[in-house]
DNA sequence: TAACGATGAACCTCAAACAGATGGAAGCCT
DNA sequence: AGGCTTCCATCTGTTTGAGGTTCATCGTTA
């Protein structure tokens, strides 16, 4: 009992007749009443009864040919299924994302992507960094993204990117009308930062005092969303990633924010995580790729984002 | 992507190991590492990642080991199906009956068969002979029993009995006496017969008047069960087929009617009919068989009719 | 007579197995 | 660190058998 045997089985069925059967299978006469014979020979009763040049199936070979026809259709679900592998068209997609790009960044992305894969399932998380981190190692995503601070998450198939943040400043700031914005000129000016816990924290403070100019922290917010909007009630300037500054520029109305190129440079490390010890399906290789380059594109045009309030 | 394939497949992702696969598939490693690769090849994208001589099965390979596993349930149902036709344990029999023994006969028997049977599923219906013999004709049946006149139903598979009719009389009738009962002896008898347009009432009165006897049809009735009735209460002496008299010592208590040989010889031609132009299942073959057994023990031993009241 | 099916003989091809060896990567055990 | 083992991929060479071919024949039946 095997394939070959029941796809000739199938066609006689089908068919009604041998000779058909053959040619429907692109065979010869005698080999599909080859395949019959060992058939009914395998299985130990008759499937056919010969009289007057035709054949008449048995009602065994009718039982058996409802669940012989289901085996094909499930081949067949089978090889749909590849087929849809094969044009990227299948698999679910379970995606972690830090706060900063989870509300308009990531979801841009990730709605470009599933248009172009009309079949794919998704689910994004919005989590913490540490979170994120936490889970996509054991495996409860496929990819993430998350801020990485240690250089610990640089194995297998991460990528990290070094992300060059910009200054915000309220757009009738006095210091709007510069393109670059130096440490010097925010000695002692009202500044909107992260928590001191936070890396960037840390990298700023590091800047203004070995500078040795006073960093006037006014707010500290835990994300960079909400440090945007208290710059655009003119509450002091920011320092921000790009991702977070692009996120901004993509719903709020110009004219309240400005952003500017900030020196030194400060960095925002960010890294497309992948689990350890699983594979990656296709598809999360895929979106990670669009990913990565909609990221570098960021790091590489920075002027979307620095004459936003220009051109618009 | 064939079956050999998929089961390599199927083995690799149970035991996590070409290796074990292999042994599990009683094949050799280089066999199983073979057909992995050209399964690979066919689908046209990697199913395992090759780790730290491990393999670990890519989310790809999980979305089509569902759909491969479905496949063998599929298959393992096939085989099941297959046992069961060759144990005689699948199918559907559907029986006619003309109404004589679809009372305890065919029961009885279709009892005993099922029981034998326990997976088999059936369907019996009682009809005049005459619907009976247009319903097998219409394959609406996989076998029935009827009264047949002509010798039409001679073709096929059919087959006929000739039943040798039996003399049942009241139990205190004087001639119930005799171990013989004969023509002469029912001259002018009060007697129970069918109705006149019957084959049996027809025969019986040819005998009785090339005798130069005189038939006292006392009451005529559709079917011989209900002319017992009346033997029973002693209204009259009748001419009864064997299988309606075995039928009645199956359930009625002894005392009241007793069977007595007849002569000259008068037979019920009963067949056992298959649709034509359709092959029988083999379920529909072993229940003929057996209830071709049991009509013609009955022809070969009357004492189990005739010797009821005695032994009893 | 033509169509259909079963069967047989002789033959061919190829997938799929074998055995047996090798090399690389990685884990395990001192 | 070194040695041993396990596991996988790969290669060579070989064999086997299923499944196909062609061609021919025979019996049945419309």
């Amino acid at each position: 009992m095997n394939l070959k045997q029941m796809e000739a089985f199938r066609a006689v069925m089908l068919t009604g007749s041998v000779s058909q059967a053959a040619q429907q299978l692109f065979r010869t006469q005698p080999a599909v009443s080859m395949m019959i014979s060992s058939l009914e020979n395998d299985i130990g009763f008759q499937l056919f009864e010969r009289h007057k040049k035709r054949l008449y199936p048995t009602p065994e070979a009718n039982y058996l040919y409802k669940e012989v026809e289901a085996i094909f259709s499930r081949i067949q679900d089978v090889n749909q299924t590849v087929q849809d592998i094969q044009n990227k068209q299948y698999g679910f997609l379970r995606i972690g994302c830090m706060p900063g790009p989870s509300n308009y960044f990531m979801p841009d992305i990730l709605a470009d992507f599933l248009i172009e894969h009309p079949k794919i399932q998704a689910s994004l998380q919005t989590r913490t960094s540490d979170s994120v981190i936490e889970w996509v190692a054991s495996n409860q995503y496929d990819l993430a993204l998350a801020e990485v601070t240690s250089h610990q998450p640089k194995v297998g198939r991460n990528q990290l990117f070094d992300l060059l943040c910009v200054c915000a400043l309220p757009a009738d700031h006095p210091l709007a009308v510069h393109d670059i914005i130096t440490l010097d000129m925010l000695d002692a000016e009202p500044m909107i930062t992260l928590h001191p816990d936070h890396m960037i924290y840390h990298d700023l403070l590091q800047l203004f005092e070995t500078g040795g100019y006073r960093m006037n922290v006014r707010l500290q917010t835990r994300f960079f969303i909400p440090a945007l909007k208290f710059v655009e009630r003119g509450l002091g300037i920011s320092i921000i990633d790009p991702i977070s500054a692009f996120s901004y520029t993509s719903y709020a109305q110009p004219g309240k924010v400005v952003f500017r190129r900030f020196q030194p440079d400060i960095f925002l490390r960010v890294g497309l995580l992948f689990p350890t010890e699983t594979p990656s399906s296709m598809i999360a290789l895929e979106f990670a790729q669009l990913l990565s380059q909609r990221i570098e594109d960021l790091c590489e045009n920075p002027e979307q984002i620095l004459c936003w309030d220009m051109d618009d």
